[in-house]
DNA sequence: CGCCTTTGACCGGCGC
DNA sequence: GCGCCGGTCAAAGGCG
C-alpha cells in the first residue's frame, strides 16, 4: 500500500523508457479529440475507430479537457466473442498522451505479440481466466455463464486508478502472483451495470498500468469524477445504441450524450497526458490492437514531422498510412 | 451521513 | 484430497 503510494510519486518523474516511435503528435494542448474511423475493424466487418470501439465515438464532437495527470497509455483490448481477426492494420496511436495496445485474449488463441511482456503476462492470466469463467464457477447448472467482453490496457501513469467518467468502488486487492504490485478490483457503482475493472502495475514496467475492464456499461457516464470541476449534466435517458453497431467493448454509451463534459472524462480514462508527457522527447507507443473481434493492429514507424502535419489532433491518434486507406 | 477504501476471510477452480 | 491462486465478500474505518 504505501509502497503503491510511493510509486505514483516516484512514477510521476519517470522517463518513458526507450523511445521507439517518433512522438506523432503536437506539443499543443488538446483540446479536441476527433474520433478516428476506419481504423479498427467490427465483428461484422465494418470500420470502426477506436475510440468507437472503446465507446468514445461521440468524442470527436466534443472538446476536451485532460484531467489525469496520468500519462500515456498502452491499450490492451480483449474482445469478447471469439470472432477471427479479419485484418490487419498498423496504427501508430495517440501519442498524445497515449498509446494503446489491444489484444483480444478471449479465444486465448491470439497470436498477436503482446506490447510488452507484463501483456504478455496478463494476456496469459487473462487467458486463463477466461477460461475458468467460461467453464466456472459463476456459472449455475442450466445457466450459460455471461461473457463479459474485456477491454484491457496499459496505461503509463503515475496513477493506478484512473478517471474515465464512471464512477468505481474498490472491493478487493489482491497480491497477484507474478507480480510484485497487487491487484486492485473496482466495480461500476451504478446499481444495475455490472461493469468491473481490474488495475495493476505491470511488474515489468511498474510505470505502466493494466487496467482491464469487464463488462459494458449500461449506462451513460454518470458524472465528472470527483474532484471534477466541471459539474455535470443530467445524465440522458438510455438509449439504444446503434443497431447496426454493437455495443464497444467494454464500454455501452447511450448515444449522442449532447454535452461534452459528459465524454470528456472517459476520454481522459485513457488518453489523459500528463502535463509532463506535453514534450516530443516522449515516445509514443505502437498501439496494437490485435482483437479477435477487431483487427491487429502493428505500430508503424510514422515520424513525428509527419504525424504532426496535418490533420490537427486526428494525427495523434492515427497515423496517416491508416487515414490513407480510409 | 453517505460513500469510499482497506483488508482479512472466504469460496471455487485448478493442478498435482 | 490438498494446497495454491484469483476473485469476491463484508466489516471496519476514513474522509468530505
Amino acid at each position: 500500500m504505501m509502497m503503491m503510494m510511493m510509486d505514483k510519486r516516484d512514477e510521476e518523474t519517470m522517463e518513458e523508457p526507450a523511445a521507439e516511435i517518433p512522438l506523432p503528435f503536437s506539443a499543443q494542448s488538446p483540446s479536441t479529440f476527433p474520433t478516428p474511423r476506419g481504423t479498427f475493424l467490427d465483428a461484422d466487418g465494418a470500420d470502426r475507430g477506436f475510440l468507437e470501439l472503446i465507446g468514445l465515438q461521440e468524442l470527436h464532437q466534443s472538446s476536451f479537457l485532460f484531467q489525469q495527470p496520468a500519462a500515456r497509455a498502452t491499450c490492451v483490448a480483449s474482445a469478447p466473442p471469439p470472432v477471427q481477426a479479419k485484418s490487419s492494420d498498423a496504427v501508430n496511436f495517440p501519442a498524445n498522451p497515449s498509446s494503446m495496445s489491444c489484444s483480444s485474449t478471449e479465444t486465448g488463441a491470439n497470436p498477436t505479440k503482446p506490447a510488452t511482456a507484463g501483456e504478455a503476462n496478463e494476456q496469459e492470466a487473462e487467458t486463463k481466466e477466461r477460461c475458468k469463467e467460461e467453464g466456472g464457477k459463476k456459472k449455475k447448472k442450466g445457466q450459460k455463464p455471461q461473457k463479459e467482453p474485456r477491454f484491457a490496457f496499459e496505461t503509463r501513469s503515475e496513477v493506478d486508478h484512473l478517471d474515465d467518467g464512471y464512477r468505481w468502488r474498490k472491493y478487493g486487492q489482491k497480491a497477484v502472483k507474478n507480480s510484485r504490485f497487487p491487484r486492485s478490483y473496482y466495480r461500476c457503482t451504478s446499481a444495475t451495470c455490472g461493469v468491473k475493472k481490474r488495475v495493476e502495475r505491470s511488474s515489468d514496467d511498474p510505470a505502466v498500468v493494466v487496467t482491464t475492464y469487464e463488462g459494458q456499461h449500461n449506462h451513460p457516464s454518470p458524472i465528472v469524477p470527483r474532484g471534477a470541476h466541471h459539474a455535470p449534466p443530467p445524465p440522458p435517458p438510455l438509449l439504444p445504441a446503434e443497431p447496426s453497431m454493437p455495443p464497444p467493448l467494454g464500454f455501452v454509451f447511450s448515444p449522442p450524450v449532447n454535452t461534452k463534459e459528459f465524454q470528456l472524462p472517459l476520454l481522459s480514462s485513457y488518453l489523459a497526458p500528463s502535463p509532463l508527457d506535453f514534450n516530443r522527447s516522449a515516445a509514443p507507443r505502437t498501439i496494437v490492437v490485435t482483437s479477435d473481434l477487431t483487427a491487429s493492429i502493428e505500430g508503424s514507424n510514422q515520424t513525428a514531422e509527419s504525424a504532426i502535419r496535418d490533420d490537427g489532433l486526428l494525427q495523434d491518434l492515427i497515423p496517416s498510412e491508416i487515414r490513407k486507406e480510409e
